[in-house]
DNA sequence: CTCTAAGAGATTTTT
DNA sequence: TCTCTTAGAG
């Protein structure tokens, strides 16, 4: 069949089939606009890559951000295909980079066994060194060094790099990531960062590998390129040979994680470092109405660093954009909740409903009333399933039969259940760890006989170990959670602990159900059957590596319910009603963003986000008065509702910026919410003009002598904190 | 060891 | 306000 006839082509647009179509020599560039079918092009470039023999699935490699991408991806290919592709590699950066470290542990310099940690256990190591170092230095935050170790791996630099010593807290931070290098080493342990950086090094310093994997993958297509960070980057470069063609999908106006590393530039250099003449836009949106999208285009039009491109609707002009300005969260809360009772009386179902608000915190006061009329509601966020308290206890103890120099998990579970092993007898280990210079585990075989406790402990954990062989996997497990005590600890301790126990128990169902395909994708040595060991440790690998499914909290057991998220974890959904509350300087835009210009420029991005998750109504919310971290603060209404122009908003509220007065407190005379400026200058609510901020809302007053220091919400001009005895207020 | 009380700190999130 | 951590008492 001549492929252009085909109907994998017949249903693209002019430009989607110029970017799937391209010279499969050449490496391009392609700038997704919202809804504009991203995913649609990546997964036919790859079916018309493999269906016109251009290329074969070993030949390719396809890289995401999610496991959810991933498989995603997968099952579009399938689907279109008449045969299987477990040939190509397509998996997270994470997974990829994971795959090639335990193919060629050796080149990396790991053990067979080594171990990926996550976020929880990379602090609770470095709270552990903070501890222990003699240094007390509480100027040094667990989240601080943290972040210091992994900006500077996603950069690239270990701790002896001479790079280092620019980073303003060196000589105090320093010291302490080259213990966690130490300490990771040792144990055997490796953090996500880490998956990447030694993955880059161990290519650099292997040219042979590396050859051999530019070799073999002549096409590299790359989703949420904007997401990319250094680290990333650079491992791209190093898999791309001559002879190898990236095909890059992205969106710089949706680059919105800068704050954990991504790099938007990383797209520029694509373009500079792969020669790609003219990157391919595509601006069709086939989502939203043109309304919204008017409102989206003029929003981030005012960006000045970005490639630049417009949306155009395949839909009608649509409804105006709704925004409604209350007095209060409660307020708030209420018109949220009419509109969807409404909407939902007229025959919308409630999942096609979402709430986005900018910090999670926004979500409680919608909750309630929610709650409190009964609707059906789910809140995105919370603890993954292999987050969860018990299932790391769980994991801990599988970590050690498979990993026994993992001193992190030794501590975990050495103690729990409650053995009577208490902190003097584990400090006696590592005493006695450290003067045999080994694990504490080997410390604790010398240490055994001396203590029974000690003795309990082993015992549980070598009669686990000599099972390995012995009974099958999920046996294993179902031996592990009693013979740990687990079980008997949650169903003793006093309070309902069901939920745990329950999780405990779908830990054994999950190793049913756990794909082995995938442990032969990373142990690839066909030669013989995968061990019993190599199956926890690739069990242990997947836990890590795709924490399952978020907790979400549903109040009920409906199908239908509306949907409660930040607007980060609402990117790449759709709803046919978005409620974009909590529209307020301070908060959207945060306060955190205020003063830098990037920082700003991202919150627009993210707004844009927010916009363009609406299919056909768009409600913009914002309050005036409402509590967060436990304060009352004043906020005027989010500059970004004044950046879209009026003739796309129907007001649903005065237009105007004016403080409003409960609709509770305004049929009651006497009592209103606030005293009148003659009464008292500079009370809090008042509204003031400054000759260079202009007009502003007083949110915070501290007494001073003679004066007052005021604190003041300007909106555009930010959150200023001035004199009355200087600043030329007049109130107004 | 476990429970309680006081204190500090408080975006956004995936792997 | 709420949540997490730590210190101290029982």
């Amino acid at each position: 069949m001549n492929p252009i006839e085909s109907p994998l082509l017949q249903s693209l647009n002019p430009e989607q089939l110029v970017a799937v179509t391209y010279p499969s020599n050449q490496s391009l560039l392609v700038l997704a606009g919202a809804g504009s079918g991203k995913t649609r092009v990546l997964t036919s470039r790859i079916i018309w890559l493999l269906s016109t023999g251009q290329s074969v699935p070993q030949n390719i490699l396809a890289v995401t951000f999610t496991n959810k991408a991933a498989k995603e991806m997968r099952s579009r290919i399938e689907s279109a295909l008449p045969y299987p592709i477990q040939d190509m590699w397509l998996g997270t950066f994470h997974s990829l980079c994971h795959r090639i470290l335990r193919r060629y542990h050796e080149a990396a310099q790991l053990q067979k066994n080594f171990q990926i940690i996550d976020t929880q256990d990379q602090l609770s190591i470095i709270k552990r060194i903070l501890k222990n170092s003699a240094t007390v230095d509480n100027s040094i935050t667990p989240k601080e060094l943290a972040n210091y170790i992994n900006n500077n791996k996603e950069q690239g630099y270990r701790s002896d790099s001479p790079f280092l010593t620019a980073h303003n807290r060196y000589y105090l931070l320093n010291p302490y990531y080259e213990i966690y290098e130490q300490i990771c080493r040792r144990e055997n342990l490796v953090d996500f960062t880490e998956l990447l950086l030694r993955c880059v090094e161990t290519l650099k310093n292997n040219t042979l590998l590396q050859e051999s994997l530019q070799h073999r993958f002549q096409h590299i297509l790359v989703d949420e390129f904007q997401d990319t960070n250094d680290l990333q980057y650079q491992w791209l470069k190093l898999i791309t040979g001559n002879n190898t063609s990236i095909f890059a999908v992205g969106d710089d106006d949706q680059s919105i994680y800068s704050f954990r590393g991504a790099n938007v530039k990383n797209m520029q250099y694509l373009i500079r470092d792969f020669k790609i003449t003219q990157p391919i836009k595509l601006e069709q949106n086939y989502r939203s109405t043109q309304i919204i999208l008017d409102a989206a285009n003029e929003l981030i039009a005012r960006n000045t660093d970005r490639i630049g491109k417009t949306l155009k609707s395949t839909q009608q002009q649509g409804e105006l954009i709704k925004y409604n300005r209350a007095y209060s969260e409660l307020e708030e809360g209420q018109f949220v909740l009419d509109e969807i009772k409404s909407r939902h009386r007229n025959g919308e179902p409630y999942y096609s409903m979402a709430v986005l608000y900018r910090n999670n915190a926004q979500s409680r006061a919608i909750e309630q009333s929610l709650f409190n009329a009964n609707i059906p509601y789910k809140v995105y966020g919370g603890l993954r399933f292999y987050e969860r308290e018990e299932v790391k206890h769980a994991l801990a103890y599988l970590r050690l039969l498979v990993n026994p120099e993992d001193d992190h998990s030794l501590l975990r579970v050495i103690n729990f259940p409650n053995r009577g092993i208490g902190p003097k007898s584990i400090e006696n280990l590592q005493t006695k760890a450290q003067e045999i210079k080994g694990s504490l585990w080997h410390a604790l075989l010398q240490e055994k006989s001396k203590n029974k406790n000690l003795a309990s402990f082993y015992q549980i954990i070598s009669d686990l170990h000599k099972q390995i062989n012995q009974l099958s996997f999920p046996d294993l497990i179902n031996e592990l959670i009693h013979a740990s005590g687990l079980i008997d600890y949650y169903q003793q301790k006093k309070g309902d602990f069901q939920n745990k126990i329950y999780n405990l128990h779908e830990l054994v169902n999950a190793t049913y159900s756990f794909d082995y395909q995938d442990i032969e994708q990373i142990f690839s040595d066909q030669s013989k059957s995968i061990s019993a060991e190599e199956k926890i440790i690739a069990f242990l690998s997947n836990a890590s590596l795709e924490a399952g499914e978020r907790n979400a909290k549903n109040t009920n057991e409906h199908s239908d319910y509306v949907q409660l998220m930040t607007v980060h974890s609402a990117k790449g959904l759709e709803f046919d009603t978005v409620f974009l509350i909590a529209m307020e300087e301070g908060l959207f835009p945060s306060e955190y963003s205020l003063n830098s210009h990037d920082g700003l420029e991202e919150e627009r991005r993210l707004m844009y986000v927010a916009t363009t998750r609406a299919k056909k109504n768009l409600y913009l919310s914002s309050v005036y008065e409402r509590y967060h971290q436990g304060r009352k603060n004043l906020a005027l209404q989010s500059r970004f509702i004044n950046e879209i122009p009026e003739h796309l908003i129907h007001y649903l509220s005065p237009k105007d910026n004016t403080p409003l007065v409960s609709n509770s407190l305004q049929n009651k005379k006497n009592t209103v919410s606030f005293k009148s400026p003659k009464d008292e200058p500079y009370a809090l609510g008042i509204m003031v003009k400054h000759p260079s901020f202009g007009v502003g809302v007083i949110i915070n007053r501290q007494a001073k002598a003679h004066s007052y220091l005021l604190t003041i919400n300007f909106g555009q001009h930010g959150i200023k904190t001035l004199d009355s005895g200087f600043a030329k207020l007049e109130t107004i």
